[in-house]
DNA sequence: TTCTAACCGAGACGGTACGTCTCGTCTTAAT
DNA sequence: ATTAAGACGAGACGTACCGTCTCGGTTAGAA
């Protein structure tokens, strides 16, 4: 959608230097100013470009986030293009969530994942983007590894894959973006650690209470 | 915080009529009009309030916002002092979430609390305002129905507390805000007994029960 | 001066009908509401303009004001190219002196030239433009009717003729300015006659008295 | 009028000290941020006073200044209460003129007067109460000194005493005003003496002089 | 001599305007 | 024909004062 300008100039001309000059005065400018005090202007005036390049090619700023994320992402997502595979599936999400939990504490990263989260919070346009070009392939390479274990039978016959990788990731993102508490590496094992065990006690389930 | 002003003047004749219209013009224009064209100016047009008065007391929008969210959830919070307590957790902890997901679907308080968490996400002070005033409160009720099941064993011995309520209540906020999926009853219902029951096969713990 | 701006925009894309509305704004406005009363947003709101259009231009409310009165004395200005010359330099004068009593007391001219006065004498830099662009043009007609008169003989030898403007116009301007009496044709012939003749006695002069 | 306020508070138990230190107040500060940043808040704070008490007794900040520069000139006006009378007319307006000249140089009083003038020059009822209370008591002090010249032939039989002054005292007044030229001693005589003299030749008058 | 009505300092209030900033559109000149 | 540069109409920002309005605390003059 973000690509998908509103009248459709000829886009066969469209400048790539500048489309990536753009995108990367908005993460750069995100990460310096903050979301708030960030402005199509100043990101015109970094890029060296002019404000209409911007309006021409993107509806609102957030589309701008959006794309400057993406182009980011899809650099490394090629090298994240599977989660780790040990056989040990707490051992390998505990990889996982820790490489997140690192990510979201990496400095370069807080404000512009930030930026782009009130974005989607505020706009379903930029929401249905987010999910098909970045939430969405994320997904499915959690949803791979899962699938493999349950294939292995190291997941309960029941579970919902999707629901397990939100029960999973969920309270990180959560713990982040509002602050509730430190993000560390215990968190995320711990977080593992509950999901697979539940909170249910062991004992009820164990032969001796039988 | 929110209502430690700047250079605390001298409060005492602060106008609380004007408090009340502020906040409550804060909280219907932000239905109104979604949180990105919220203003301070129309805020004070709608309260009746010079702009000064708000700046006098509040240091930002988003500290308004907080305000505005707080007055209202003070009003209910005495109704729901407590989660259910039935004896049943599952059943207790679904309520509480179909409850949550209720309200967040609620038009009236989707961009009021979208708009909040907007704001806490991007301000660690308001972040911090919020977890004392709004998040510990409601935090520490849900602890008490946990920790009476873990005091009658219905929890395992090594829960944390606070992890446990992140697995339950995280995924739902976390699709909420983000959009990742729709927010219905059976997804609540869903998270409960996948956390309470944890991902892990059952069969692998109870080799007896084949 | 006044048509420099601070920082020299580059003038060339310059909107001249926006400068146009907004100098006849301002002239309209001040004649309506009163100098004390004017304010930049009425001048832009009445010039359909935008704040800062004004701002880009000119450096202050002042320098609005002198070039809303520049721009329509020099549209007459080259009608009153000349103070009338008919040798009889007395009723001339009177002539000249009657015509700026009734500026002054035209109720469209009133308003603005007391607001100009006033910038006028609290900005020694508006001071300077308006010497440059209305006054000394204005003092140049004066003194070539001067200067005819003084090379005529119908003047006296040592006559400074700025002075003697001065001596001619600086009462009516005084005397409108200030309120300190009515402002009436009487008043500018007797200045005329006054001046000309002087305050000492025809009769020491005269042989007969020798 | 400034004196007489609105609806007539008591008057009895006007605090003098706080009457005297706002008059103080407001004739210090105009001089030193000038007339278009003199306010009411700062004459109340640097005056250790309250805003109402300033809005109690006089209706506007320009009565406030007529009253400051009348404070001042009261204290004077008893030692500079006639003119000089030295049997030579043109000596005695030259000293007289000069005394001007000096006033309205010196930097103490630049501000303030201009203030006055501007206040005076936009408010018929201000007008009004300066021409009572400080023009028309100098003006008498003028016309005293012209009348006895008058009486002892030093002035023509025609003469209209204010005409006169207005001629001696107008150029000197507008000069300072409008800043157009330096306001200096020499100017001064000219004044004097060209007014005396007249424009009119010496010649003309006496034929018999050739 | 107490009462009490006014003035006093302080400053919060509803407003208006300030001068600045950014928005999204439109125009120009130069490549 | 697209770009950078940037002027434009619009309008919110946060600040400064406006003139009005309490608020306690003196401070007389009348009771």
């Amino acid at each position: 959608m973000s690509e998908q300008p509103k009248a459709a100039p000829s886009a066969t001309r469209r400048s790539e230097a500048s489309r990536r000059a753009i995108l990367t005065a908005a993460f750069d400018l995100v990460g310096e100013v903050g979301y708030a005090k960030l402005t199509i202007e100043a990101i015109a005036a970094r890029a060296g470009v002019g404000k209409q390049t911007i309006y021409r090619w993107w509806p609102s700023k957030g589309a701008v986030l959006v794309d400057a994320v993406l182009m980011l992402s899809e650099d490394r997502e090629t090298r994240t293009a599977a989660l780790p595979d040990t056989d040990d599936l707490a051992r390998d999400l505990k990889t996982a969530l820790r490489a997140t939990v690192a990510e979201l504490n990496d400095p370069r990263y807080d404000q512009p994942l930030r930026a782009l989260n009130t974005e989607i919070a505020h706009d379903p346009q930029l929401a249905a983007t987010y999910r098909e070009r970045l939430h969405e392939p994320m997904q499915e390479i959690k949803r791979q590894r899962l699938r493999k274990a349950w294939k292995a039978g190291q997941l309960d016959t029941d579970i919902d894959l999707d629901v397990a990788i939100d029960l999973l990731w969920g309270p990180l993102l959560n713990r982040w973006l509002l602050r509730t508490g430190p993000l560390t590496e215990e968190y995320a094992d711990r977080i593992v650690d509950t999901a697979l065990g539940g909170l249910n006690p062991r004992s009820w389930l164990l032969p001796g209470r039988l």
